[in-house]
DNA sequence: ATAATATGACCACGCTTGTAGTCGTACACA
DNA sequence: TGTGTACGACTACAAGCGTGGTCATATTAT
């Protein structure tokens, strides 16, 4: 399994929302922000299916872009790996980590909250 | 601030935790599993000290390697912008992922408990 | 019917990264 | 006093990435 880098990424999370567009369509939905050009989304979207990341439908003379992967299942390899990476496979370190940088929200630790409460059992 | 590579934050991790090393000493530190040549670390330490992560001080005809950003910080930024990548600046889903994947041991979940605690106040 | 446009296939190019090799020299030991 | 060795400086080189160009062709608009 190729690494997908961050720009590939803000790709998938587009197609993770809405499964099955063509290039051009997402060019468009990236368009805030992201200035891509469309060749260069193009390019994404090859190397992606290269990578496996991505399955394409024959849409006449243009493809439809699915994804091949969970978007879970990828996200919670890939903070494992992160976490790994970083700080040595211990996630409350990170957690603090994030506490004093960007402050997390009362929700956020509301939210917390209730997951390690779920978790406990 | 250009990017540090995950190799390049291993050796890091080295010099974090034993500043003041040479090149060959931070070899030796990394010796298990990490199998690099020798030049293969220099070439890391030479990148690291232009981008401004080490700086170094002679010593005799070899150099000393002191970290030139801190730990704390450097991992506070890394995280954020890991979360922003992937989970749109969301820590919680972080957090839910990591259980997921059992990323969370018995003991996190309680640290990560009396963290939040703390955080409340 | 013809011209502009959209599409995928293939190509380009400079930067970063992983992984070292070479070279000139200083020191250490025989 | 000469010879191997350790050091930094510089060099190499392929793969990956960001960014887009070219080309042949199909479709659409006039």
């Amino acid at each position: 399994m190729t690494q997908i880098s961050a720009s590939e990424l803000e790709v998938m999370d587009v197609l993770w929302e809405r499964p099955g567009l063509a290039a051009s369509d997402v060019h468009d939905a990236l368009g805030d922000g992201r200035n891509w050009n469309v060749r260069t989304v193009k390019t994404f979207l090859s190397r992606l299916v290269e990578k496996g990341a991505l399955t394409t439908v024959e849409d006449g003379r243009r493809y439809l872009y699915f994804p091949a992967i969970k978007e879970d299942e990828y996200k919670a390899a890939a903070a494992t790996q992160f976490i790994d990476r970083v700080f040595s496979g211990r996630a409350a370190p990170l957690v603090a980590h994030l506490a004093d940088s960007r402050g997390l929200t009362r929700e956020d630790i509301a939210e917390l909250e209730k997951l390690l409460g779920e978790l406990k059992k």
